[in-house]
Parts: C-alpha cells; structure tokens; sequence
DNA sequence: CCCTTATTGTGAAAAATATAACATTATGAT
DNA sequence: ATCATAATGTTATATTTTTCACAATAAGGG
C-alpha cells in the first residue's frame, strides 16, 4: 500500500495507543476513542483505516486485538526486525543499551566501528570492526542501519552500506546525505528539532 | 512572523547550507543554488523568503552573509540558547556530552536527575538533582527542556517544570504528552522512525 | 418486527501546501 | 543609452491533506 509518511507514522501511534487502551481492559474501541488517544480527529482515523482496507462494525466499532494484528502486520512487526548501528559513539552506544526497541520487535544484531578500541565481539550487542559489516549484512539479511558516525564520515559510509545491501538509513549526523539508488535515508536531526522548538518558543513569547 | 513547522526546519537547512557554500568561498547564491543544496524547488525558497520579507536583487541573487545574519535572527541564533537536559541516563548522557549544540549557539547550562548517584556538580555539564530544578529555571532564564526520562515519568516532570516556566520540551520518551498551557512538546520518538523506515523499505521490496 | 440511535465509511468541501508562471527589474554587453 | 538576459517576487494554479457531512447500516429496545 502506498502512502505518505505521515500516514505510516499515525498508523503506528494507533498501534501504540491501542495496546494501552488494552492494558486498561477495554477490548473495543470507537473511531473517536482512538483519536482523542492520539491527539486527531476521528475522521482521520476511519479515512486511514479505509485506506488500508480496516473496517470495523457500524455501531459496534472495532475490536482492538484484530486492529492490533491487522496494523503490526502492515507495520511488519507480525516479525523480528534486525538492524545495524554503525558508529559506537555517544549517541550509538546509547542507542545499543537502549531495551525500548526490542518491545517493539526491533533487534539491534550489531554494532560496528572503524576504531578497533571499540569492537567488543562479547557485548550484549557485539560491535564488530566496519570491516566485517559487508559479510554480516549479507549473512543476516539487514536492510536497516543506524548511522551514528561523525558528520564527515557520514556519506562515505552510506555509500558503502547501500553497496552492501541496506535499503534503509535512519542517519543521524546533522547533514542531507545523497541517498544511492533504491536507498531510503531518514534523518534525525536534534540540533534542527532544538532550533525548531527555540523558535516556536520565542515567537510565543514575543506574541503574548 | 507566524509559520509552519515545516517552513522553520527549512529555515534552519537554508541556514546550514549557506555556512556550507561560504565554507567554499561563495559569497551570494541564487534560489536555485540553495533549492540543489537543501533539496527543494528554487521556488519554495523564494515563498520562504518572502514570507519573512526577506529580499534579494534581481539578478544578482543574495548576499550569504546577510541572509545568514536575518536567518540567525529569525531562528533566535543571535544570542545563546541555554536549554537543561533532564533525565542523566543514557540518551540524556550522551547529549550532555555531545559538542555540536554548542557550534549552535545552543548550551546545555545543567542536566537533572532524580537518582542521586547521578549528581556531579563538576562535570562540565553539571548534573543537579531534581529538586533544584525550579530554582535553576528561574535564576537562568531558561525556557527549553529536553526530557530524557523513563515514559512512566515524563508527564509528571513536564507538569513539574511547566509550572517552573519551561515553554518548550524536546520529548525522547516514546508517548503523547498532555502538553500543559503555554508550553509546546516536540517529539522525537526513535521507536516509531525505524517503524516508519522499516515499513517503506518493506514496501520497497514488495513493489520491486 | 419495526423504530430509534450510534457509528461507520466515503464522497464532497475546505484548507493548506507546493508548484508553476510570469511580469518586473537589475545587470552587463553592445 | 538601449537592449537582451537572468533572476527575483508574487500571483495564479494545482495538488495534497484535512475536515466536514451524511447516507448506510448494525444493534438493541419496545
Ligand atoms: N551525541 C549526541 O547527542 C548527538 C546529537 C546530535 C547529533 N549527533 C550526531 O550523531 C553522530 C554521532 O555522534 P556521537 O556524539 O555519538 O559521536 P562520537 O564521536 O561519540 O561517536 C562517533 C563514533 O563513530 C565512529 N566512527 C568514525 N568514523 C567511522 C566510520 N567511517 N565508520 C564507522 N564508525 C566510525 C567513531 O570511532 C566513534 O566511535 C554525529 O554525526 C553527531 O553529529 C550526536
Ligand atoms: N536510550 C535510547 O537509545 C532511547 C531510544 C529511544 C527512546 N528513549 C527514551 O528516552 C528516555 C530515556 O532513555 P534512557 O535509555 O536514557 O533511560 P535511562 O534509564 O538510561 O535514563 C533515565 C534517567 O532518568 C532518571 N529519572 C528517572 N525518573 C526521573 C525523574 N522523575 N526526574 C528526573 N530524572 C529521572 C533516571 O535516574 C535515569 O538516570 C526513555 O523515555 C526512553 O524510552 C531512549
């Protein structure tokens, strides 16, 4: 199904918030219910449930565990997502400690590290010499990376791992990569998000 | 000047180009440069610009050095941003330590944490416990937060330091906060952008 | 079994955003 | 000094996204 990012990304706030209205024991839900949840309307709901095909029950809603499976398996979470990340920095290391993403059915395998100091085959996640990520991309079939290197090391990284397989690049260095043919790059740029908020901030400020 | 989200981050991309293309000596640049370097329509650039009554000349494009000084400006560059990091963990730790907000003009002033063992008012991002926090805000004016917290305690902490005077928190745990009055929450929620890059590589795959 | 009510699903309207078009105007060449 | 040109700035057009509105319909009560 093809749609916009921003769809996908509501699809998965549903996800979420679903599991949380069954933790509170409620095994249907309202089109509304779901949209106060997750801070839209409820036209917005049914609009991209339709777009996948999600129906529920006039007057009766829908049932929460049908959803659940119905959005984990658009979202591809019906199987264990592996990825790399590469740079075992600040950032990366913490990224590997992190528990948060196995939940969601998103295993770390590997770090990797062009600096040898670094590489520690017997950590919980192995981080690996940057040699070794060809080979183990192959072996493993990853096709999503986590780019926590320095900024200039960045594109020339990029161009490696798309050559060796990876389809998808969540790229945290603060610069726009050239993304290699057939290669999705999303980025996560925190000084951007920071200037951003600064700016809504003083705009409210100066407004009041 | 009262604008969307997506116009600031643009702002802000602009902004770095720009530093980028005088880092190679040029000293103006046309709409169409800029559109190349920041991958967007050389027309867009010139609705943004017009939005903040920014001018160039006429066939002879902008001077970089005055757009960077309106750009700084506007973004609120001009002078020091000082922002606290609450929540010493992990990701927290890793942004205390992470130089490239300071070439930004953004200061992490402190960090807090509510487990003592984390305290070390000798760091040079000093990590002060919870309780001083209110007093910090007041005394240095600060009004942006980036909350690194467990999700079971972030709402409380953004009630907390909402009450203190924060107006706008950069929110790393992965849940929708109730945003108190007067203060504006920003998410960024790593979970939900490997969700988003997983599910569009996969579509990728099928569709090919 | 019918009638009322609540909620879906979707098609149409509105709003927001992006793209294109072009009239305007500086620049530099002739 | 005039003209051709190139790039801006803004208006118009197109597209996308969001919101609204309501017909369709399942559920439950009498
Ligand atoms: N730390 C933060 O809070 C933060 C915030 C915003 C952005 N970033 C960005 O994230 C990236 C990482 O930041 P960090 O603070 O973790 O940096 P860091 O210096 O702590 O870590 C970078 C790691 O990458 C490794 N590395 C360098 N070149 C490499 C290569 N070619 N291949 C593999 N590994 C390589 C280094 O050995 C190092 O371990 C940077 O681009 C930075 O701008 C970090
Ligand atoms: N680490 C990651 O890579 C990562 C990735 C995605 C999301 N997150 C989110 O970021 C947040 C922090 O993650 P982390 O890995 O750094 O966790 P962490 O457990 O390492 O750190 C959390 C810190 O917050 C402190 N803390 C707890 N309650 C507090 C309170 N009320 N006031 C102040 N401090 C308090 C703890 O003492 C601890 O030092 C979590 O919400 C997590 O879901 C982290």
């Amino acid at each position: 199904m093809i749609t916009t990012k921003n769809c996908i990304i509501r699809l998965s706030r549903y996800k979420n918030a679903l599991y949380r209205l069954q933790a509170l024991g409620f095994v249907k839900f309202f089109s509304d219910n779901l949209a106060d949840a997750v801070g839209v309307t409820a036209a917005v709901v049914r609009k991209d449930f339709s777009v996948f095909g999600i129906s529920g029950n006039k007057k009766g809603g829908y049932q929460i565990e049908t959803l659940l499976e119905k959005l984990n398996s658009i979202l591809g979470k019906d199987r264990l997502q592996k990825v790399v990340v590469i740079g075992a920095g600040h950032i990366g290391s913490a990224l590997m400690r992190y528990r948060g993403f196995e939940k969601e059915g998103i295993k770390i395998a590997a770090g990797f590290d062009i600096d040898p100091s670094k590489v520690n085959r017997s950590s919980p996640v192995p981080i690996l010499p940057l040699e070794e990520i060809k080979g183990f991309i192959k072996s493993h079939g990853i096709k999503i990376a986590v780019l926590t290197v320095p900024d200039i090391a960045a594109q020339e990284v990029v161009d490696i791992i798309s050559a060796s397989g990876i389809k998808g690049v969540l790229n945290f260095a603060p610069l726009r990569l050239k993304s290699p043919e057939g290669c999705i790059i999303n980025n996560v740029n925190l000084e951007i998000e920071l200037e951003n908020l600064i700016y809504f901030v003083n705009v409210m400020e100066k407004t009041k």
